[in-house]
RNA sequence: GGUCCCAUCGUCUAGUGGUUAGGACACCGGCCUCUCACGUCGGGAACGCGGGUUCGACUCCCGCUGGGAUCACCA
């Protein structure tokens, strides 16, 4: 070892833009990321879209968008078109040349049915139904100078397999599953090159991990047994595999890989939903990872402690509560002003009016942050803030808008009524501003309140809940004077007025 | 079926030969209280089984069982 001689670590992730991007998935690329990041590396985003038929364009933004939502950058990727597969197609026609005049490939004209019928073959058999490897030693000097690739259309319907030995072992050593062996009798030719002149997956990703210089390939363990394969290709090729870090799977509630089915899986799914990027990724990296007891980390903290020796070794069962848990976190302490901007596309969803006045939304989200687990919840509980009119519950309406309470709600009214319009502050919102100014306007609802108890000889819980149902429509709600000191003395005396008159009508 | 991986509360996990097996989510109670929450205090809940190794195994080894992944001209 040369100690002066520090190799920088470069990891990758390599989505394929054939479907939304899934959060199993992603997570594979946080912990590349973090990884890098952790080491002062690079992290590269390559597009893996050989597959030209199920590559779409929407599926390559939708990535890109749910990325720049986490804020998991990259140092080289997109929109530089060296880091699209589809763009190196040259390069890998290069490679499989090379190792055609080696003889470390060959041509194979089986076609789809001989493939199928050896495969039916060797299950009567009870044999294994890889590839049999009847066109394995066609190495005459002419097929090994012979500089053609497979093109279907120019008559060319062959494809080219990978020559893999047949004796011996390839050893992998996982940093995060240890040692494990393969035996390469197991190891069956795979193609490479289909006739269609298309690389395959295996072939393509060893040459830009390779290309690309990368150190590390962390990824998920469904993966580990395309490694061997991936590294007699290295092999082959001359070149020195990479690390490999394997991560265990996340599951779906039913221990099945996680997948669609399983309801709302992508990161835009998600964002959707309501849910912060910070609570998302705290989630993630907590599921196959742990720092001691800690669960609660800032991205930096993630960079500062990720190490793959804290990497759980088993299959994580996704959990949504704990998800929910970790957003319900994040809504309570997220700076106001973030939350603020982040509320307005749920109200706009609703097709409410966004209120221009940041800082009254600010006082207005600091009385619902601990009642709301996501953005959406908030959006839905606020209701009776951002609309002027408000449906009264039927049954909270009978049980505690009474005509014997009338009377006390009108008193209440003209209380409030009397009481001085708090002036607006201008400044710009500081942390914990809207809590201290709606502290201030509370005090004197609570003197007019407790004027109202004393004339009455009330208790306040009979007079709170009546008061609920007036001014949100419902039982439940913040505390009363926030509410009242959040809705501003005209919408209060109004709704209160409005009540009044309907139970006292209503008797 | 072959190959490979995995195995601590329901779930995520700490543990690295000697612990009353710890924390978190969820759940159940108490307190706080104008409702609901928040907060707070407390509670139930786990080392899959069988062999070894050892003075001593949740920890190390082997087997079993169970779960998962993978076996394409997909990635």
């Amino acid at each position: 070892m040369n100690g002066n001689n520090i190799v920088t670590v470069r990891t990758r992730y390599a989505p394929s833009p054939t479907g939304a991007l899934h959060i199993g998935n992603v997570r594979s690329g946080l912990f590349a990321y973090l990884f890098a990041r952790h080491n002062r590396g690079a992290f590269v985003l390559r597009i893996d879209d050989t597959d030209r038929e199920r590559s779409t364009s929407e599926s390559l933004d939708e990535i890109l968008e749910s990325l720049g939502w986490l804020g998991v950058d990259w140092d080289e990727g997109p929109p530089d078109a060296r880091y699209f597969q589809s763009n190196r197609f040259d390069r890998y026609r290069e490679g499989a040349l090379k190792l055609l005049r080696e003889g470390k490939a060959y041509r194979c004209d089986c076609t789809a049915a001989d493939l199928d019928a050896m495969r039916k073959q060797a299950e009567r058999e009870h044999r294994k139904p890889g590839y049999d490897g009847r066109c394995r030693d066609k190495r005459t000097a002419a097929e090994l100078a012979n500089t053609e690739l497979p093109d279907k259309r120019a008559g060319r319907d062959y494809t080219i397999r990978f020559r893999s030995p047949r004796e011996g072992v390839t050893v992998v050593d996982d940093l995060i599953k240890g040692r494990a062996a393969f035996d390469n009798r197991e190891l069956d030719d795979l193609i490479i090159f289909r006739s269609d002149g298309v690389p395959t997956y295996n072939f393509a990703t060893v040459l830009d991990d390779a290309d690309f210089g990368m150190t590390h390939i962390v990824r998920g363990d469904d993966h580990l047994p395309n490694t061997p394969r991936q590294m007699q290709i290295f092999y082959a090729l001359g070149l020195q595999p990479p690390a490999y870090a394997h991560l265990p799977m996340v599951m779906g509630p039913d221990g099945q890989k996680l997948s669609k089915r399983h309801g709302a899986t992508s990161v835009f799914a998600y964002r959707d939903l309501g849910y912060f990027p910070e609570a998302l990724l705290n989630y993630l990296v907590r599921l196959g990872w742990s720092h001691g007891d800690q669960e609660i980390f800032s991205r930096a903290e993630m960079i500062e402690f990720f190490d793959f020796a804290e990497c759980g070794k088993s299959a994580g069962i996704f959990n949504a509560e704990k998800l929910l848990w970790l957003n319900f976190h994040y809504m309570k302490t997220l700076p106001i002003e973030r939350l603020v901007e982040d509320v307005k596309p749920f109200i706009a969803r609703r097709g409410w009016k966004i209120p221009g006045d940041d800082a009254w939304l600010a006082k207005m989200i600091a009385t619902l942050r601990e009642r709301a687990k996501t953005l959406v919840e908030l959006v839905d509980f606020a209701s009776f803030y951002l609309n002027d009119e408000i449906a009264i519950d039927p049954k909270a309406a009978a049980k505690f808008l009474t005509p014997e309470i009338a009377p006390k709600l009108a008193a209440l009214a003209d209380e409030i009524k009397s009481l001085p319009a708090t002036s607006r502050v201008e400044a710009s919102i500081e942390a914990g501003f809207a809590r201290i100014s709606a502290e201030i306007v509370e005090a004197s609802i609570q003197d007019g309140f407790a004027r109202v108890l004393e004339r009455f000889a009330m208790k306040l819980g009979e007079l709170a809940q009546p008061v609920r149902v007036a001014l949100t429509g419902g039982t439940v709600s913040p505390g009363i004077y926030e509410v009242i000191a959040v809705l501003g003395r005209d919408r209060t005396v109004r709704r209160l007025r409005a009540a009044a008159s309907a139970c006292s009508g209503a008797s």
